[in-house]
This record gives C-alpha cells, sequence and structure tokens, in this order.
DNA sequence: AATGAATGAGTTTTCATTCAT
DNA sequence: AATGAATGAAAACTCATTCAT
C-alpha cells in the first residue's frame, strides 16, 4: 500500500505533480480556509482529476499537514538568521525587513499560517510547541541579553517579537483591508510599511542614554 | 411567510432569541470559521433547534452578515473616539489602549473579523469600502495635521494605524500561539502587551527636538 | 447532537422508522454481507431517503451493530431454556427442535450472523466472548453432570453444542445449496431435517447399557 | 490483446503467477468475502503490481469464478471416493474424516465456498445444479442401497450428507466462535471433532438389530 | 413559535479498471 | 510482462434548508 507521496524514490512526475498539488493547495487553503477549501477545488486548480490528486496524497488532511509542515521552516528562516553576534540594532531590523518581504512575497503562506493559528492551531500546535517555542525561547534570551548588555533598549522579548510578527505579517494577512484603505497607493504598501517600520522599531530599540 | 427577524416590531422573545443565536453564532464562527461552522453547531450552542433557530434568520449567511455587522459599529467605536482636539499621545495611546483591551474583552470578535478579512473579506467588502475607510481616512487626516503641526513625530498615519491594529488584535487573533510561547505567563498577557506597546508608541510619535 | 435512535422516549414514527430500517437491513446485510450492502440499497429496500436513514441511524456500522446486537439474544434464547431439572435427551431434543425452527423461521438472521462469524466476528467477538461463551460454558456444564451421572451417553458438550449449531443452521445458512440438492422436496426440508435430526441425537444421547 | 490467462500454452512464468494471484485471492477472499476484498489487497498479497494481477486475470469476477472453479474439484473429491463396494460404515465414517482433516488442512477453502453460498451462490449456482447435485444425487442413491439392504440404518441419505457437511465444516467455516468457546483447547479441536463425530456417525449408521 | 422529519446538493473517499509506456 | 499514472462510477456521509404539523 505504499503510496507515491511516500516513497523515497520519487520519478520526476511524482515530484511534478506533487509540487503541483501542493502549489495548487496553497492557492485554495489560504483563501477558503481548511473547511472552507474543497479537494474538487484543488484539484481544479491543479489541472488534475479528483481520484488522481488522491493518488499522490491521502487525503484533504494530509495535503494541509504536508503543506504547513513545509512552510513552517521557511516561516522560521528569519529568525534562525538572527545572530547574536552581529550588531543588535541592525540584526533586529534585518529581521523585520526580512519578514516583511515574506509578507510581500509569500502572502498566501501567511495566510495560510494565520488561519490555522485562528482557528487554534489544531493541526500545528505541537510544531508550535516544539520547534518554534524553543526557537523564539532562544532568540528571546539573546535579544534579552543584548537589552542586558545596554546595546538596545530595555524591552521585552516576546513582546518585541509579537510586535514584529504583527506589523508586518498584517501586510499579507489583511491585505484585503489594506487594500482598500490604502486605495490606489496599495501596490507600494511595501515601501510604506518598511519605512514606517524601520523608524518606529529603530526608535523602540535605541538604548537609552547612559 | 412573515418572518420574525424583517418585522419592525419584535416580540421581547424575538428580540431575546436573536440575541441568544447571534452570541451563539460568534462562538461557533469565532472558532470555526464560516464554512467550517454548522447551523448544528450554533443551533446546539444556542440551545434551540435547527428549525427553530431557521425561524429567526433566513440561513446561515444572514446570522453571519448580521454578526459581523453588528461588530463593526463596537469595532470601529475605539477610533472614532479620537478626539483631534485632545493631546495627540495621548489620544493615540488612549487609542492603542482601547484595543487592547477589546482584544482581551471580545477577542472572538476579533476573530471572527480576522477570519473574515483572511479570506479577503468577501462579506464585508462593502463596509470595509464605505464606513471604515472613511473614518479611517477621517482619522489618519487628523493624524496627518498633528505631525505637519510638530505635535507628533512625522508618521505616516496609516501605516501607524495599521501597526496599532496589528499589534493589539495580535493578542486576540493569534492567542493559540501567543499563550504556548508566553506559557505560564500567557494569563498575564495584557499587562506586559500595554507596557511594551505604550512604550513603543510613545516613542514612535514623540516629536523629533526642534 | 442528539440523534433519534438513541434518545430513551421515542416517537411513534422513531420506532416504525427504526423497525422499517432494521428490516431492510436484515434483508440486505443478510444476502449481501457488510461490506457487500450498501446505504442505498438499505434505504431503498426501507422505502427511505438515504439522509433520511441516516437521520436515525449514523451509519452503516450502527445499523449493523444494532442488528446483531439485537439478535444475539433472540439467538441465545433457545439454548437458555435448557433447563437442567428437565429430562435431558427429552431437553436436548427441543433444543434440537427449536433450533431448527429457527433456522426456518429467521433464515436472514441466521445468515446475518454466520456472515459475520465467517469473517472473523470483527464486530460481535466482545459479545461472543462473554455473553455467549458464559452461556455455553454454563449449558456445557449441565450436560457434563447428565453425561457424569449416566443419564445420557458421555458425549463432549461442546462438540455437541457446536455438532446441534452445525446441522440446525445449515438448512438457513446454506439453503441455497440445500434447495438445489433438495430439488422439489426443498420446500418440506424441516420435516425431512426434524426427523433425521432427532434420530441422529436420539441415538447420540442415549446412554450406554449399564 | 491476448490474455495470457486465455491462451493454451502458458509459458513457466505464466503459470506461476497465474498460482500466486490464487493463492493471494484465496487468503483474500476467505477473509473478507468477495465484496470485501480489493484487487489492491489480493495484488499486495501476491506481491504484484494492481496492473499486472489484472495482465493475467480480466477482473475481479474472473480471479473469484477460477477459485471456485478449481475449489469444486477438490471439494468433491472426498465425497467421489465413497465406494459402494466398500464396507458401508467405513466408508462413511472414511468420508466423515476426510472432511474433517479438509476442514483442518484447508479451512480457508471452506470459508470462501460458504461465503459464496451463503450469499445465495450467484457465481457457482450452475455447479451446484450440475456437478455437484448429480454427484451427491449419485451418493445419495448408493447410500440408500445400503439403506434398502439392511447394512446401515434407515436413514435419509440426503440429510445424512448434509449432516455431515454441516459438522465437519462448522470447524472451519465458524472457527471465530469455535476458538472463543473451546479457548485454551482450541488447537486440539481436530481430535475432539473426530473423536465425538466418529460417535456420532457409528450410532447413526449402526444397523438396527434384525 | 417550535420541532420532528425529510431531502437535494454536495464532499470526501474508495475502487475496479484502463492508459501509456 | 510490468508498472506508474489516471479515471469514472459508486459509496458513505454531511449539511443547509424545507416540510408538516
Amino acid at each position: 500500500m505504499a503510496r507515491a507521496a511516500a516513497s523515497k524514490s520519487q520519478t520526476r512526475i511524482q515530484r511534478e505533480k506533487t509540487e503541483q498539488i501542493l502549489a495548487a493547495a496553497l492557492v485554495v487553503f489560504s483563501k477558503y480556509g481548511f473547511r472552507g477549501s474543497t479537494i474538487d477545488q484543488i484539484a481544479n486548480e491543479a489541472g488534475l482529476s479528483k481520484p488522481n490528486l488522491l493518488y499522490y496524497f491521502d487525503g484533504k488532511d494530509e495535503i494541509h499537514a504536508r503543506l504547513l509542515a513545509r512552510m513552517l521552516d521557511t516561516w522560521l528562516a528569519p529568525l534562525r538568521t538572527l545572530d547574536e553576534t552581529g550588531d543588535p540594532v541592525e540584526e533586529i531590523l534585518g529581521y523585520v525587513t526580512r519578514k516583511l518581504e515574506m509578507a510581500r512575497d509569500y502572502p498566501r503562506e501567511s495566510r495560510l499560517f494565520a488561519n490555522e493559528i485562528l482557528q487554534g492551531a489544531p493541526r500545528v500546535i505541537d510544531q508550535i510547541k516544539g520547534p518554534l517555542k524553543n526557537l523564539v525561547d532562544e532568540k528571546a534570551e539573546v535579544i534579552r541579553h543584548w537589552a542586558a548588555e545596554g546595546k538596545i533598549a530595555d524591552v521585552d522579548p516576546y513582546h518585541l517579537i509579537f510586535s514584529i510578527w504583527a506589523t508586518t505579517q498584517h501586510y499579507a494577512d489583511f491585505n484585503a483591508q489594506v487594500s482598500v484603505i490604502l486605495g490606489p497607493r496599495a501596490d507600494d504598501w511595501f515601501d510604506g510599511a518598511r519605512s514606517y517600520l524601520t523608524k518606529l522599531f529603530i526608535c523602540a530599540l535605541r538604548p537609552a542614554k547612559a
């Protein structure tokens, strides 16, 4: 009962179709949420028949799980690169920028994740409790050190991280609203946001004068 | 086939049941999203039979629409109170605090709204384009004036508002994640968040020294 | 989520439909086996729509389970009446006759049960290990006593019981074959079988001459 | 589209694969019944790919048909050996023993057959009406002669045969039940059954004293 | 107003079978 | 001969909605 997607050595077609399906699933899931999406929609978007799609994946759940799993790595990558030996303010601002770029370049991934968390993270709670929390704890410690050494202002590292996530992902997750409000300037949200957020966080991080 | 909900003069019972249903719908919709929720769940939560629920509302769509409609007012209230004659920094910080309180006191409402926007706001796009945008434009103008007059720092008012929304609602919308990351301190997120955000925005708004 | 079939106080309609469905399910399951039967067939046989049928039962499994459960009692009734204070040979012959009557009067029930056991009893194994085994053990003990006291021949009570089950149920379970082989006399199989089996078991049970 | 299975002269490989498939099909069909078995299961059990399996057989139906066809011969073999020139009681007891050995050695074959008959013998009805009935009629005639000549008791030969079939096959067909009821002694059912059945049928056949 | 009953239109999934190589 | 890929038809179940009372 070896399923194609599970075998170690995949054929070219298998890889292609798997990618095709995951790409289609991302489009659909990020738009309608898990429950709101149908396999039909995904199959359609992928240009496959429903049974053919199910030849590659065991079901809706598995597609979703695979999507989220592969996403989490990418999602955490920017935080991982936060370097404790680098310049603190620069490091954090760099993180903000990278997150903002991700919101621009991978808005659907962001919405997929947001959808999941919004509904209580039923399917990724383990990964949040494990890898994600560990990474955040680690980097929070780095930030705390910087603050203790006076290299940055005395901020709570967790709330700092939350605010970075929130402000950057907002442009992807709530794009429907942002677009309407920015009106004709919506297409250039990125530059405005970067400029604003850079100022915001520079200010927040600048160490108090001695 | 006069439906209760349509008639102008509702009896007390009608009003009560309507409230009961909307309250139940909020619980369910905010948890599972629109498509993920079933009328059965809502009826159950409301303690009514499904047909009885549908006596008061034309259907799932209508319940959802009514819920969002009534919420939007509440949702925008804090921004409405932003007083152009008040102290700029105080006004904005007050707005931040009120939004944070709403995230604490009405997390389900926040998630309901977030769910809707996330999926492209299909059912509230009109209200976003109308009342919401108008209000934001109006208050953005106020903020711009403050900035022009040097009463606050020179920030883009729209991105400022986005950042306030994002940072405050984050605690409601992404609560599943916040809880895990804060661990045992999760219950007290409010104080930590208020303290952090107050500092963040004070700093961002403090006018540059002349 | 209270399902009709589960509530304690059923309406007349509920009882009727439930019976209707179980009767239809017996016809279908006994003919095609569990996997070979479809809800469509049962609904059709019952004169109901499929969703309506599923309004009364949670699914195919539940229908099958309910059928088997209610049947087991009936099925074991004849053995239960085996009276240790009665005349041994008469008691056992009476049991044979009652089992044969059941094969005549409830052939579909017999086949339903046979089907289940044949496939390893996946859904009734617990009831076999429990109530059925207990009852058989109890009655086997009775028979053993009779044999020990010389009231019947020295037979293994378990194999005796097996042979009674086998020979009587054969007429129901393998009716398709029996009918063909008996040809025109098939309709009267009962009398022939009773006569034959009576002789068979009288002979087997008659205590050896002292 | 010459199919392997149809061609007269099969290569060694073809014969081997055919056997492999039939062996696998026996395992699966006897366990789950015809409808409950899938080609996937059979292919898996046979260690072949599904399309490859279907290269050798036209479909599920054909595999099943072939299996039953080849089985029927084996199945009837013991009865065929019933020799009218032999000692009547010995011949019949020998038949009982051989049937019991088959129940022990080929329980899956027995269950496959039982499954089929239980469901009305849709796929073997012709062979039952033909070869099987003919053989039974022939041997019944032999038995009747023996009875008429007073060599055995005056029993109905058809019901005698039924009872032999029933009592012996019971151990294979209803093994799930037998095992539970015999408990720890289940592994040795054969000796107990042979001893019991031998006594049972000796007694039934012993001619009445003159 | 209220509810038990019913249903049509999906939605996921399974599976025998075919296609292409 | 063999297999990866594909599919149409069915099957189980779900759910918003309607019916009847």
